[in-house]
DNA sequence: ATTGGCACTCAAGATTGCTGAGTGCTAACG
DNA sequence: CGTTAGCACTCAGCAATCTTGAGTGCCAAT
């Protein structure tokens, strides 16, 4: 009872914040909320709620605002993600159809995240690991240098060179070809260095030093360490914050430039929608931001991940809604392919 | 001899103004620069070149700033480039060597660039209309859909689906692959419509339903319309100017993020270094930025554009210099590959 | 537990005055 | 005729001061 009176002013205290980024009074708490208690018992509940840290005060004569933890708590159990508008999923699926490869899908994918959401967007790149070989080609650019295309079932493709010492004819190629196509075809990638291992032995003597740099090669493109790529879009909306809000971009934009975060923010793997908040991204520059991330995969089997950061004062149940919607019909539009 | 003089004041201008961003007055002109006058006798230039609308100020006590104009006739006629030290040289050397793909190396180039001038960067990939067929290939994914794959000699890889009626055989496939590799390979796109218009004549008569679609297809990924790709990098270094500077970094950001805008920047083709100034970039939300940017290629033949983006009280002959080393390192890379 | 009343705090905005960098003009100089 | 020194004038920016009002915490009454 008391309880809920408690949530509930938390609750106001995050939405009217949310949608004003200034501190909210009690006063103005019972007027555009209808609470049934009078300004005073909010100041007591307020006082409650600060002692256990999910509000706070910018200075002694301002209203309140939330904390990391009052936002977590809003997201745990307050806030109650609402379906999308039928318009919204139309404006979605219309965005997403008619991309030509996956590049295409990628780049459509974060465009449209940003403009939903009003925010910064990321879309991981398809895991390689994750999925399974289409297809691998082999082709002689000059009598010593070979171009090695590898071909997953999402439509992402790595291409590698590959420097041999000694010429091969193209039969010998057409031959490793041949034999690596039928060993790997519809094979996982992250099985691949099981099923190569003795591909060099069974290879004829003559063609090994060239099977051995393939296979050599190949095994360093599929086992891509940190070269994920990532997408990212919308930047712009970054500074519409800044105007009007002492959030220095710089280091959000920083951030967002290194592999080594993103990866992060993007790699930890959670089902469903996952909402990291203020510090809770564990990255510095991300410390007054909030980051909404959501897996996106095929045929139930995950692949990678997608999302929006934007200030910790952003609309939650808004952003995860998104999130999750454009996750869900980029899942369907890989599964077309 | 007059003319002379003036020409150094506003070379003194542009400098001071950049390296201080505080307007410069005649006084601290004269201290500064030896220029072998009293302040009043450079007040008397100020107040020639503010006539002729080289420089102006922003209120009535305060010392002139560069107008557009003034910024482009000291890139004209004032600026001279200086070579990079042995070092700079090193650096880019070293930060462009190694990279393992053509993705690699443009996510490399926009990454020193950015680094390099302290400024936002862009890298075009290269034309696609510019360089030749190295490979094309086609996989049946399914029984009724195709996938080909695009490789340019400068490593540029494309891909795109095709959806057939009737489902082809693998001979099928094959022949058709067979024929279409001889008669595109080392071929130019730009006269792939040319090679190909006899094409699907020349099949069998069963055939000519998949062929048609696969020229078709080729075709349409072949002459790119808009979709030419452009990675940007460094867009933190905007947030530095805006902390000290009025330069509203929004209507940049969003500008970076239009196809079209970026097209236009990158696009119009002049040998050498090119450099924009303020309104001349011809983009709303640039007005108050300039860009500097260069060709690259291979072989003599220019393929794309790279450059940089910042505020117009940029280090003009650092930046153009700098443009123009990556350019050229840029072009050798494409050559060793 | 809730409420009204009241004293207290303090950020933000407005007002004022001062300072000094910088200019333009004029008259003198070589 | 170009250059220079001198001088009056302008005005952004800073600091100091004051005022306002939103908001709080506490206490006594219900």
């Amino acid at each position: 009872m008391l309880e809920d009176r408690r949530l509930a002013v938390l609750r106001a205290i995050v939405e009217d914040y949310v949608s004003t980024h200034e501190p909210v009074g009690s006063k103005a708490l019972v007027e555009r909320h209808s609470l049934g208690v009078s300004a005073a018992t909010i100041r007591n509940d307020m006082a409650a709620l600060e002692d256990e840290g999910y509000i706070a005060q910018p200075h002694t004569s301002a209203g309140r605002i939330p904390t990391d933890l009052g936002y977590r708590l809003f997201v745990d159990r307050i806030s109650d993600v609402k379906p999308m508008s039928a318009g919204e999923r139309r404006a979605i699926e219309q965005f997403l159809t008619g991309a030509v490869d996956l590049d295409d899908v990628m780049v459509r994918t974060v465009r449209l995240l940003a403009q939903v959401t009003r925010q910064v967007a990321l879309v991981q790149y398809p895991s390689l690991t994750r999925s399974a070989v289409r297809h691998v080609e082999l082709i002689a650019t000059s009598a010593t240098r070979l171009l090695l295309i590898l071909i997953a079932d999402t439509g992402r493709i790595e291409q590698r060179q590959i420097d041999i010492s000694v010429p091969a004819t193209e039969q010998n190629l057409s031959d490793i070809r041949t034999r690596l196509l039928s060993d790997v075809m519809g094979q996982s990638f992250s099985s691949l260095a099981a099923t190569l291992e003795t591909f060099t032995e069974r290879c004829d003597p003559e063609l090994r030093p060239v099977a051995a740099a393939v296979v050599a090669t190949l095994l360093d493109a599929a086992t891509e360490h940190v070269d994920e790529r990532i997408v990212i879009g919308g930047t712009a909306h970054l500074a519409r914050y800044g105007e009007e809000f002492p959030i220095a971009i710089q280091p959000v934009l920083e951030a967002l430039e290194e592999q080594v975060v993103l990866m992060r923010l993007m790699g930890e793997a959670t089902s469903g929608v996952s909402v990291r908040i203020g510090q809770e991204t564990a990255v510095e520059g991300l410390a007054s931001t909030s980051v909404v991330t959501s897996r996106y995969g095929r045929h139930g089997q995950e692949l990678a991940s997608l999302g929006v950061v934007g200030p910790t004062h952003m609309d939650y149940p808004g952003a995860m809604r998104s999130v999750q919607a454009v996750a869900q019909y980029v899942t369907r539009i890989l599964e077309e392919q």
